[in-house]
DNA sequence: GTTGAGCGC
């Protein structure tokens, strides 16, 4: 379950961010977005969950809760940009 | 040492 969250503090890291959804069930990973040149924390990040259930649970009890000083905006994530290498399948003028 | 709408490489 691929969860987004935004509004984060900047003061937040990962493990808190971690710790804040393991509440609710087991996170598989959590990762917070930085900036590319400077490196600092863009205020949102991904976090994902072991259970689908579990992570809708989340996000229904962490969507508007505070966190450190700040209202949590969890919502599910989008599918990432994929990264398409050599896939053999459709072009897009395979329809000509 | 700053900032606050928004989706990661």
């Amino acid at each position: 379950m691929n969860i987004y969250v935004a509004n984060i503090p900047w003061k937040a890291s990962e493990d808190q961010l971690k710790d804040l959804f393991a509440q609710y069930g087991e996170v598989t990973s959590a990762k917070i977005i930085m900036d590319k040149v400077t490196q600092r924390s863009r205020g949102f990040g991904f976090v994902e969950m072991g259970d689908d259930n579990s992570g809708r649970t989340a996000i229904a009890e962490l969507n508007g809760r505070d966190f450190l000083g700040k209202s949590l905006v969890v919502n599910e994530a989008r599918p990432r940009e994929e990264r398409p290498a050599r896939s053999g399948g459709f072009r897009r003028n395979d329809f000509n």
